[in-house]
This record gives structure tokens, C-alpha cells and sequence, in this order.
DNA sequence: CATCACCGATATGTTTGGCGTATCGATCGA
DNA sequence: TCGATCGATACGCCAAACATATCGGTGATG
């Protein structure tokens, strides 16, 4: 028995009279003929009573045509659920990321993959910068979002954006009638910082070519905390640009120079990673946040010989 | 796409080896390979990661498998029901009865039926015959168990047995010294009957044949009452010979002469019912009761061309 | 009551496609 | 480097599915 035998018996089952069940199947009618009688003889009893004028399910007809129909769905839905997740469309996606990202980024990124790829769930975790590359070699993250540099770490990595640096002062502070402020005019700040960050290292850098070290007076472990210290004038923070969506009383943004310092906001995989779901993620993440995709589209076929 | 696809698919994806999956579908292995990448060009995705040595399942792959199994599984269950049904071994009889079979013929059938039928619900109906007759005729009944004679019904009528009438009557009776009571030794009996019932007229006609007209003194609906008002000194009764399944304190049960007087059991159907669950059951009953089925025996095979 | 129209089954020829045999290319282990 | 193994490809064959033509039977109609 074949899925043609179904199709072919569920079409002769509602219509009820071989001519137009063959016509609606794009076949002559001896053939139907020949194939519901093939069935028949398979299942080994008769599933239509043959009278003068047209067709009836008999009993057995009819029981077999509820499972028919069954069996015909399954096979679509089978065929279906294998293209979504052949095509990345469905599936499961664990994501780590920094908490720096979830100002600006985090949601653009998210954002866009769910508006492509609506069926796929995402399982968000925020986690430090060692913890992802720990969790991506142990498989138990797929995705890292994360902040460079990230140097022989066995994963492949992808910058997103090469974010700059700007400076969180109070609004109070003298330094906010500058339109930019010079790393030079820092040397008596007292700087509110994360020692072991990822920003630590760019602000030494900064410092240290103006001629100075920063004062540090408090550490802390997230942006939005020393935003927050900024703000009670305890002092300035040297935070990524995007830590400006964070709009915290009291507390003003402005761009230094030294352009070329910046942090990059990396997507980590696996070095050995090809599953079409975290392509697809890549690409949703270089369109959310770069522009436009710098490899292939999100959503392209699979390779199938011809 | 046919479910020979989804036998190849599942044989392969177990083995995770062409060559074996092949051997276990008795086919050789290029025709395999072929079908296999047929269906990943239908559905656009490949199902395999082929790698130098051996197989392995992609995501995709994976999920198609658990859908390819389910539509297996559900094609062989509609084949099954079908068959089933169409054999007469699953499905629903409405079957009615006079009360006067409940004490031997009607569990006997019974019995038998589900014995060789598990799988068939039966809906058991007390009902008199007339009653019957008009639920045969709407179809609100498919089988009915009731006594003759049932003339010119349009009713297909099938005797099961023709039951010979006894004798109840108290214990402390005279006649209960005799083996076989002669129906001439009951003309100063009274009698216990139901006078629309079915066994009033043999009782005329014995008590007739004998040279009188029996004295009635006491009218029932049936049989158990009969009897209980026998062993109550009432009178005497007439009753089919399987009412000496009712054991009742106080009666006693003799032949009487005239065994040519008989009440007729019958399976009544309606004319043109064809169904192979009634004719199961017809003939079940017919080796319940009268020994060895007259006709097909039960389960014969639908006849279908070869 | 004879005729016709309709419908499913059958007969026969044609073609597609599924299968087998032989072989190739690639990868992995020795 | 060589051999073994495994999946893919090439090609011929045949069964089976399909199309055309026709038959047999039932039911409606004049």
C-alpha cells in the first residue's frame, strides 16, 4: 500500500463516483478503478458497495477513511516540520550574553530574529564573558554575545560592531559644556570602573596615552551601577555609546576623542558550528546591528542536487 | 512522496547505514540511495549528514523521523480497522430479545458471540416481539430474539430452535408422581397464562386437541412470574422447556404428551440486511443453541476478486 | 416496455519509474 | 601508501501505473 492508494481512495470516498474523483486527481477513470480495487484486495475487504448508480462507503469504508485522512496530514505534517527545521524556521536556539547588551542590542537582535524566524524559541542567559566560552565549548550554549577581545578561545567569532567610547559625567560637572571631551581633561576625574571588565583595559589604555592613570574610587559590575554612581556624583565612567539608552536623573553622555578605542560586540559560536538555526541567527544579528548581511541571506535553501 | 519513501527513511535512519538498511529491506543499495535523496529533494532539505564513513541524522532528519514513524503506524492502523470492520469482528449490534430467553438461550448466545467476537459492542434490548418487529423495520434494531410463529413480517426469519413445552406445577401436586404428564389428566387444572403472550395459543390447542377448554385463573406478563405463582399453589403453567432453568422453591417440571406442540425461538433480521456483524452473530446463535451452523461459518472472508 | 444515458469494470497498449548490476569517488584505518 | 568500506552514479530491464477503447448493468424516460 502507498499514499497514492489513500489519496486516491479519500477522493473517491468524497466524491462518491470514480469519473469525478479521477478528473479531480488528474487521472482517467480505469486506472482509479484499478487502484481501489488493488486496495481493496490488500485490506482484503470491500470499501465501497457498488450499485447501479454510483458509490457507498461500506463499513469498513468508512472506518478506513478517518484513518486515511489521518495518515494523509501525518505524511504532510511530517513533510512540513522537516523542511521548518531544515530551513532554520523552527527548532531551539540557547543565547548567551553580556549584561552590557541589553541596553541596545540584545533587543535590536532579538527583536529581528523573532520577526524572521517567529517559530524558533530562544532561551536568553545572561552570563559572563568566561561563562559563555565555557558553556559554548561544552555545547551547552550555541550562541555567545559577548564583548572582545576574545583571542584563541577555539570559537569562531564574528564582530558585530566595533562600538565607541563615550564619557557618563554629572550634568553639574564642568565638563558638559564641551561638545567633546579630551582624554587629557580627565587627569584629575576620579573614574568609576569594573576592575576585571572588559572596559578596565581600554580606559588604561586612553589614560595612559594622554600622559596619566585614572583615579579609581569605585568598582562595580554592571554599567547601569556606575551610570548610577555618575549620577550621585561620585564620579565619571568611561561606558560604551549604546550605554546611553540607560536615561539615568542626573547624568550627562558626551563622546571623547581617541575614536580608534572602542570595544567589540562579538557573536561566538562553536568553531565548528553549521546548523542553519545559528547562520540564521548570525545574519538576523548583522542586519539588526551592522546593516546588511555580510554572508549568505538568512533563509537560504540548502544545497539539494538538482 | 509515498509511504515507500518513509519505509526507506525509517530503515535507514535506524541503521544509519545504506548498505544494511537496504538488506533489511530486501533491496539493493543504489535504488535506496536514490529514493532517499528523492525525498530530500521533495522536501527540499537534506535528511543525512553524510560523512566519509556513515550516516548521520540532521536536525531536520530527526524531526521527519518521528512524523515518518507516526504515518507508518497510522497507515497499518487504518488497514487494520478496516479489515476489522470489514470482517464483522469490531463494530456495534443493537440485538432485542423476549424476556422468556433470558434464562437459557439468550446467554448461551451471548456467551458464544463474545467468545468469538470480543471486539463487537452489543446493545441488548428487552423488548416484545412486537416491539421488535417495528425496530427491526426502522433499523433502530439489527437483530431480534424472539418466539414465533411471525407470519408475513417482512422479516427475515431464521428458527434456532423449535422449544417443546413442560409442565410447571407445585410440588405437593398429584400429578408430579407421574413421568409424563398426559395433557387429558389436566382438565380440572387451572391455569396460569399470559393471554396475549405467544404461549396461550399452544396451550389452546393442546387442551383442545385433549376435548376441553383450559380454566384460567390468573394472568401474567411472563414467565418467572408464571412459575413464582405456581410454586404458590396458584395453578399450573405451560412453559417452554428452558424455564427449568428457573429454579423455584415449590415446582416441579414434566414432560406432557404432545411434544409436536413447540414454540419456534427465532433470529429475526431485516430482509435485505447484509451485514457481516449479523451474520456473525446469526450464526453464533445458531451454533449456541442448535449445535453446528447450517450456513458460512462465522468470519469467512468477504469474496473479493482475485 | 423499449430505449437511452450513465457509471463502473475490463481489455489492451504505452510509458514511467523503481530496481538490479557494475562502477566510480572519497574517506578512513593500517 | 595501499586497501577496505561506503555512498553516489551510470545504465539497462521490467513491472506497474496510466491512457484509450469497450463492455455490462442499472435506472430513468418517453
Amino acid at each position: 500500500m502507498e499514499l497514492r492508494h489513500l489519496r486516491y481512495f479519500v477522493a473517491v470516498a468524497e466524491e462518491l463516483h470514480m469519473g469525478r474523483a479521477a478528473a479531480r486527481l488528474h487521472i482517467s477513470q480505469p486506472p482509479l478503478s484499478q487502484q481501489i480495487a488493488a486496495l481493496e484486495s490488500e485490506i482484503g475487504t470491500l470499501l465501497f458497495i457498488r450499485r447501479g448508480r454510483g458509490l457507498c462507503l461500506s463499513a469498513a469504508g468508512s472506518a478506513f477513511l478517518e484513518y486515511a485522512r489521518q495518515t494523509l496530514v501525518m505524511a504532510e505534517h511530517a513533510v512540513a516540520v522537516a523542511r521548518e527545521v531544515g530551513h532554520g524556521e523552527t527548532g531551539r536556539l540557547s543565547v548567551g550574553y553580556v549584561s552590557s547588551l541589553t541596553y541596545t542590542y540584545l533587543p535590536a537582535i532579538i527583536q529581528r530574529f523573532r520577526q524572521a524566524y517567529p517559530r524558533v524559541g530562544l532561551s536568553l542567559h545572561e552570563m559572563s564573558v568566561a561563562d559563555q566560552v565555557r558553556s559554548l565549548h561544552e555545547r551547552s550554549l550555541q550562541i555567545g554575545l559577548l564583548r572582545g577581545p576574545l583571542e584563541n578561545a577555539g570559537l569562531e567569532c564574528d564582530e558585530l560592531v566595533a562600538e565607541p567610547f563615550m564619557l557618563a559625567l554629572p550634568v553639574a560637572h564642568a565638563l558638559t559644556k564641551c561638545g567633546t571631551v579630551g582624554v587629557a581633561q580627565l587627569r584629575d576625574e576620579t573614574f568609576i570602573v569594573h576592575l576585571g571588565g572588559v572596559f578596565y583595559g581600554p580606559l588604561l589604555r586612553l589614560c595612559r596615552r594622554a600622559g596619566f592613570d585614572p583615579v579609581i574610587v569605585q568598582e562595580v559590575t554592571q554599567i547601569h551601577a556606575a551610570v548610577g554612581l555618575v549620577g550621585a556624583g561620585m564620579g565619571v565612567a568611561l561606558v560604551p555609546a549604546s550605554a546611553r539608552a540607560l536615561k539615568i536623573d542626573g547624568v550627562a553622555f558626551r563622546p571623547i576623542d581617541g575614536q580608534d578605542v572602542t570595544t567589540s560586540v562579538l557573536l561566538a559560536t562553536p568553531a565548528e558550528e553549521r546548523s542553519l538555526l545559528v547562520r540564521n541567527f548570525q545574519a538576523a544579528a548583522r542586519t539588526a546591528i551592522g546593516g546588511s548581511p555580510a554572508e549568505a541571506p538568512a533563509g537560504a535553501p540548502v544545497a539539494i542536487r538538482s
